[in-house]
DNA sequence: ATTGACCCTAAACCGCAGTATAGGGTTTAA
DNA sequence: TTAAACCCTATACTGCGGTTTAGGGTCAAT
């Protein structure tokens, strides 16, 4: 198979393809005598696993050392285990921030919606932002002294 | 006040505050005969919105056109509302996605504790991330025909 | 007069994950 | 034989948000 093939099965481009090669994802591949990369199945699953592997989050750099562990023979689901558990914790971080940034920010949108900009105070560069910026919510309180 | 009793205040390097005035967000301060910079209260909390908008998920590029917005004498407060309302739209997009992420890697990880690496196929790379690549949970059928 | 802490600029570099460009060679079909 | 469609390498560039390096100048105290 030539590498255009393969890159339209995969859904990558050519490109890319000599990307993770280069980046050692991917191996050194069979030339035929005109140099052209001549690749098989297993290099076809390989390409998936990795887009695959990238979709859940895992980043080349891992996902290349998951393919080198398994090429020694060995099974990288201990290491994959513990890179996933990373990602989980990262995970739960950013959706606890994520979900904060809505709350403030939906709960400025509220009331500026109520009343865009009337009297922006001369020294406010942006309500909706400066609104979160001591501590959360000041609703109407002093700011929390 | 110089650019380093500036950074200390803020948080940031003094690096960084340069880098911000390359990139517009920081003004063009004043300078003493020396060519030092001399930073004012302005300054300072200019800054502080940069570093708490930035902390809240706005690119360096949309916290200079919120700035620019308001040199100009004009609320900002349209603009970042839209600009807030896309930044919903991405985090909400991610928040599902890292818990469809967190469903199937906890599912993987769990069935992987009980009995870890034991006949791992020969074919296969890593159970735990290639049991999620036929659409999510193939728990004991066939892959979905 | 010299040391140390501070400041200045310009330019290069970092990790990330590619994309693009320049300048070629190969294969196939008309 | 020539054109299209494919392939090759090497190198540079992108956007993001800075960080680092090189080579200086300034200011205060000793």
């Amino acid at each position: 198979m030539q590498i255009g093939e393969l890159a339209k099965e995969t859904r990558v481009t050519v490109q890319t393809v000599r990307f993770y090669e280069r980046r050692g994802l991917m191996p050194q591949p069979l030339r035929r005598e005109s140099g052209y990369r001549d690749f098989g199945e297993g290099d076809l699953r390989r390409l998936e696993f990795i887009r695959h592997a990238k979709g859940l989050g895992f980043s080349l750099q891992e996902i290349r050392d998951i393919l080198r562990t398994r090429e020694r023979g060995q099974c990288p689901c201990a290491d994959v285990s513990k890179m996933a558990e990373r990602h989980l914790a990262t995970a739960e971080a950013e959706i606890a921030r994520l979900q904060r940034f809505r709350r403030e920010l939906r709960q400025a949108l509220g009331t500026w919606k109520q009343k865009p900009t009337r009297n922006l105070p001369a020294n406010a560069i942006c309500v909706l932002i400066e609104r979160t910026m001591n501590g959360g919510r000041n609703h109407g309180r002093k700011k929390s002294a």
